[in-house]
DNA sequence: CTTAAATACAACCAAATGGTTGTAGATCAG
DNA sequence: CTGATCTACAACCATTTGGTTGTATTTAAG
């Protein structure tokens, strides 16, 4: 999980996350679109992979770079979880609310 | 967005944020969970406050820190979003296999 | 008043991050 | 075959990160 969000933590690899869901792109191909070496956006790719948020298909000479949303689902079942908790600690409070009227109201 | 995320790639800071979404803490009650000195703890506040996921109260000798669930809520949109373009992907692929067996149909 | 507790902040350190350049191996095109 | 393209990888560098210790300030407690 720390190494998801890591990974999302990049506006350059959020924008290659982007760009691999909507389609496949090769490395060179994304590189085009950054004002950067395409060594820094192959390290980039490397740490979206390394994430598991991307998979590198070989087809002859280029690599296909293609997205995986299974662990962005798991990186958001995680903020849904704390959104829970949060809604929940708001339900206690409306209890001690609730209470407390009742205790005044004797 | 960056700060969010970046937030969120710690295991540290990803339990603060549960504990402090159900509930208050003063920082060095949170503290006492983490096996790292209070100053650590403190920075890791920092980085959470600098991202808008949690603020500080001051309160008398102590300060509370209080989560604030908005910021969670932008970085799940964005995921969101991500899904989207996803599934977009796949009913666009879903077109062109379904224009391919008319083309075989005839 | 004195002491202990909670926080703040500066200085320091090792490791990781995000970038660069350079070199080399495959593979496609002419 | 030759040359251009795509990828890989090592080495290097500046900055950031995540931790430490030490010192100072404010506030609560005895």
């Amino acid at each position: 999980m720390d190494r998801v969000f890591h990974a999302l933590a990049d506006a350059t690899r959020r924008d290659i996350v982007r760009r691999v869901l909507d389609g496949e792109h090769s490395i060179s191909d994304l590189a085009r679109h950054y004002p950067m070496s395409m060594t820094a956006v192959q390290k980039h790719v490397g740490v979206l992979e390394g994430a598991g948020l991307v998979v590198k298909r070989r087809q002859g000479r280029e690599q296909r770079v293609v997205g995986r949303v299974e662990a962005l689902r798991r990186a958001e079942a995680l903020l849904a979880e704390y959104e829970r908790l949060w809604r929940e600690r708001f339900d206690r409070m409306g209890d001690v609310l609730m209470t407390e009227m009742e205790g005044n109201g004797r």
